[in-house]
DNA sequence: AAATGCATGTAACGCGTTACATGATTTT
DNA sequence: AAAATCATGTAACGCGTTACATGCATTT
């Protein structure tokens, strides 16, 4: 049997503490506000937020709207609450790690230099806008309720992304440098075969 | 349907590349020495191996060996290395996060503050014992070979583990600190409400 | 007129892990 | 005597993505 105590709708659950919320919802938060920290697709939320009910760990109903189509708000239960505590309360499992970008570095010997020079720029690109995003994202969050209980403990999750990103951004300095010296001595070493 | 480049026979063509090796070798070789890079399971390098070679990406002969098992030993071929720098020149795609121990400490509202003080300091009692292990296999590896091609992208793939390794570690130390603060607000609150 | 946003959902498929099976040899 | 190492493989299952379906309202 593989059994993984299924994270997903651990995760859905615990974004339910903070505000009850719709499938959408809960789509456009983990793409906005926690894309660092965890992703889920509509795939795996709509029928997990059904499995959920269907265990009695939220509840849901149906808001009427004009114009648009209805929302259906779940929100958690007493019995969702003590379910969350309960896999809080297990030891995270480690990352299993698979990073295409860095497999495709070590790699590297087998194609031009200029296609890891673009990966590594690209990989620097992305992160400069991510880094924005979630900056952005999570101090209107955060500010926006100064004395929640929940914003010391996102603050600690953003300083994550931010430490790391910085981290990414130190390494892909110092790895462009180093590729670009390979790309002289390669240029040159041909020129003297010539 | 749902194609996605199968990044694991890729992986297994490029590893290929170094030296000829069984599923076991691979196996070994992703545990111990490119590990933070990459993991594959036995029960995706064993058939992909076969996939692979009823591609004509790689060949097997097998290897007679007294007292101990059969090995079949696979080498990348020519149209193996053609298709590996295909797919080396494809951008690679970004990872989509799921940090468990984040998500976690982001819910940190609903558990006792040990609980991710704990947490914490596993994580950097497994990040102490990976960069030992890494450090240690990487620069045999690298010094073993001091003039091979592959020997500065190995380098450059090292390096990123062991700076992401060091802001993991000050994240840590910056977030044990805070949740040792939380505590004893905690713990005081309680005391003035009795 | 076409595209985008809002909103919910299902089906098909690929990927990956875990567990199991086998069996000899060496270490504890 | 039991456990670990070497070595290859298969089967079952869960997880997750992608693609598709629907349909109205608004924006371009």
């Amino acid at each position: 049997m593989a059994r993984r105590t299924s994270s997903s709708m651990q995760a859905l659950l615990g974004l339910l503490t903070i505000e009850p919320m719709s499938g959408y919802d809960l789509g456009l938060m983990v793409r906005a506000s926690i894309g660092h920290i965890w992703h889920e697709s509509y795939g795996q939320i709509y029928p997990n937020l059904k499995k959920l009910a269907a265990q009695g760990l939220v509840e849901s109903k149906t808001e009427k709207q004009t114009g648009r189509p209805d929302r259906r708000v779940y929100s958690i239960t007493k019995r969702g609450r003590e379910q969350l505590v309960l896999w809080l309360s297990v030891p995270p499992q480690p990352e299993i790690p698979r990073n295409e970008m860095l497999l495709k570095l070590f790699f590297g010997a087998q194609v031009p230099t200029r296609i890891l020079v673009g990966n590594v720029e690209r990989m620097v690109e992305e992160h400069r806008a991510l880094l924005e995003k979630f900056r952005h994202a999570e101090v209107e969050e955060i500010d926006r309720n100064p004395q929640y209980p929940d914003a010391p403990f996102w603050k600690m999750a953003a300083r994550f992304g931010q430490i790391e990103m910085q981290a990414h951004l130190k390494w892909a300095e110092e790895t462009l440098r180093e590729l670009r010296k390979i790309e002289k001595q390669r240029s040159s070493s041909k020129r003297t075969k010539e």
